[in-house]
RNA sequence: GCGCCCUUAGCUCAGUUGGAUAGAGCAUCGGUUUUCUAAACCGAGGGUCGUAGGUUCGAAUCCUUCAGGGCGCGCCA
């Protein structure tokens, strides 16, 4: 239960029933109305600005009418205990302890549900999609990480979420990857000098690939051509092994992996563009050369393009080169083609830094291919910065120089990575300093929370206290402290930012929660140092307050830390 | 030139779909452990929320201007 909506509910619904009463012309929109937690030094449990929006379009006092409002508040909601009225019009509630009573009961009765939006819709995230010419770097990981923990929030929420990963197993960049490894083949087998062509690939993991063919294969490799097949497919194969490695020891499983070699080897692009040549968002036409860096061999020639000018970008795409070939994007269409006769209910993309220009493109691609049925939404992650030992790390995968995921998780574990991966909004850069991470220390937050767990699982073993599945208070037992009153208000907003981070796709939301419910925690142990008054235990026994409060930060470290899937240790 | 993102404390960043006195961490300074895990806690200093306008009861948040930084701008993938 989200007690900020049921009780708005009331507040609402009771307002409309006597309209009249007010002198309220207009209820019709209760935009922006909101019901929240207002800051520390106002001291109410909850406070609510419905005066303040009601009071312009009807052209009265919002503190005449919060006045009114209050009265009628108060002989009708009895979970309300008082209410004052501050400044501009603010309501300030303060709830009944039958009110506290039976929030808290629903938070056990819910347990590992709660938060939970309870919607029931389809999502399909495409995420990672890693070109498969050699292992996840540091940059993929962070979409990785955003991907899978949005999949699991939307999952929380009663969703079904497929995730997927687009394998990128056509074009000249696997020919060149394809290539490298048979050079490396013959470098093996016949000493001979890999080339240094500019678009190969030079990197140590080449020759562990090519080892693995020979290892396989009785073949000559005499000609590229005639091996070309054999060894695109091995190459291949043993490209998206690694990566699959990598995302397993980051705890990332795909539902779906679709090939962009099938995709054009089955007949969608041809009939996605039959569409949408009849809607006119496809024809033929002609190109501006770009506008940014000169291109050489640029030619104007007739072709087939996309019009996603209509859809805000900057300029109409080729689907065709000039040999008359399709380009990437054409691919990519008909594979968004397939998404959408899929028929889910939400489309969503997350993409690197680098991919930011294609945004309005597909997105116009997907509206146009589903008659503005299908909504694709991009997230963008921003680029991973690497700092080791205080200065930035630069990495370039052509020069075969980078820190891959295995490198990583070699030094830094699972859970680390996860949750720094997402302490930060995929707005902005992040900067990942290893040596930070490395450290095991209070800069390293996922410890912040994994210790706040280990404290409540400590006190738990020292009063011999089993957590049951079905648990209740009774009315009688509330008579919570500041501090439990403090984390208890807390608490009551989980349900709200799984919300906001559903509904903006933003998972980061989470971690940094979590973090503030630790930090309340925390505090709050350390005040039994000061004064035993405060002491979780006493006498080998612990106060039924205390016990039902952190049983609550349970549930909800547990639900959130199952969305983010990092574990939480019993003992640190 | 154009598009997207960013600009908040010395540094790194949060900021509730517009709310009340803008918050954390790090760093600096000071304090807390015979007592449930000090991987922790408490306190202090530190701010023109890049700039200039606008919208309104109310703006870090929305709109516009300008400045600075990042990414991108193929008929590559």
């Amino acid at each position: 239960m989200n007690i900020f909506e049921s009780y708005l509910q009331d507040i609402t619904s009771l307002i409309k029933k006597n309209q009249k009463k007010l002198n309220l012309k207009q209820t019709n929109s209760f935009k922006g109305v909101n019901l929240e937690i207002p800051p520390p030094n106002i001291g109410s449990d909850l406070s609510c600005n419905i005066c303040m929006i009601l009071a312009k379009p009807n052209n009265l006092d919002p503190n005449n009418l919060a006045v009114q409002v209050r009265d009628l508040i108060r002989g009708h909601i009895s979970d309300f205990k008082d209410i004052e009225i501050a400044k501009p019009g603010f309501l300030n509630i303060n709830l009944s302890n039958e009110a506290y009573f039976n929030i808290i009961n629903n938070i056990f009765l819910e347990d590992n549900k709660f938060g939970s939006l309870k919607t029931n819709d389809t999502y399909n995230i495409e995420f990672v999609s890693a070109n498969p010419t050699g292992p996840m770097h540091i940059g993929h990981c962070r979409g990785a990480v955003f991907g899978d923990v949005l999949s699991n929030l939307l999952k929380f929420n009663g969703n079904k979420v497929t995730k997927e990963y687009y394998i990128n197993d056509y074009g000249t960049q696997i020919k060149n990857f394809v290539k490298s490894v048979y050079l490396r083949i013959r470098e093996i087998k016949y000493k001979e000098n890999f080339s240094n062509e500019k678009d190969l690939y030079p990197g140590e993991y080449i020759k562990d690939i090519a080892k693995k063919v020979l290892d396989k294969s009785k073949l000559k490799f005499d000609s590229f051509e005639d091996s070309y097949d054999f060894l695109e497919k091995e190459s291949l194969h043993y490209s998206m092994k690694m990566i699959k490695s990598d995302l397993e020891k980051l705890g990332i499983l795909h539902d779906s992996f679709v090939s962009e070699k099938s995709i054009v080897n089955s007949n969608a692009l041809q009939k996605a563009i039959e569409k949408l040549k009849k809607t006119k968002h496809v024809e033929e036409g002609f190109l501006e050369p770009p506008k940014g860096e000169e291109i050489k061999n640029w030619k104007k020639t007739k072709k087939l393009i996309f019009k996603s000018v209509l859809f805000g970008d900057d300029a109409n795409r080729a689907l065709q080169k000039n040999d008359g070939s399709w380009t990437y994007f054409a691919n990519d269409l008909a594979y968004h083609s397939n998404k959408v006769l899929r028929k889910y209910d939400k489309l969503i993309n997350i993409l690197g830094a680098d991919h930011t220009g294609y945004v309005k493109r597909i997105k116009g691609a997907v509206q146009a291919l589903s008659e503005n049925k299908t909504i694709l939404e991009c997230k963008v992650c921003q680029l991973v910065k690497l700092f080791k030992n205080g200065s930035p790390f630069k990495m370039s995968k052509r020069a075969g120089d980078f820190i891959s995921v295995n490198d990583l998780l070699n030094e830094v574990n699972r859970d680390s990575i996860r949750f720094m991966m997402l302490n930060r909004s995929n707005d902005v850069e992040l900067e990942f300093d290893f040596d930070k991470v490395l450290e095991k220390s209070k800069e390293n937050p996922v410890f912040y929370v994994q210790y706040c767990h280990a404290r409540i699982q400590s006190i738990f073993r020292l009063i011999n206290f089993q957590v049951k599945k079905k648990r209740n208070i009774k009315s009688t037992e509330l008579n919570f402290n500041k501090y439990e009153k403090e984390i208890l208000k807390k608490i009551f907003e989980w349900p709200k930012i799984v919300k906001i981070a559903s509904n903006k796709y933003e998972p980061h939301r989470i971690p940094f929660y979590l973090y503030e419910l630790a930090t309340l925690f925390h505090s709050y142990w350390s005040k039994g140092n000061e004064d035993d008054e405060f002491k979780f235990i006493k006498n080998g026994k612990a106060k039924q307050n205390t016990m039902t409060v952190i049983q609550l930060i349970l549930i909800v470290l547990q639900n959130g830390m199952n969305i983010l899937n990092v574990s939480l240790p019993s003992k640190m």
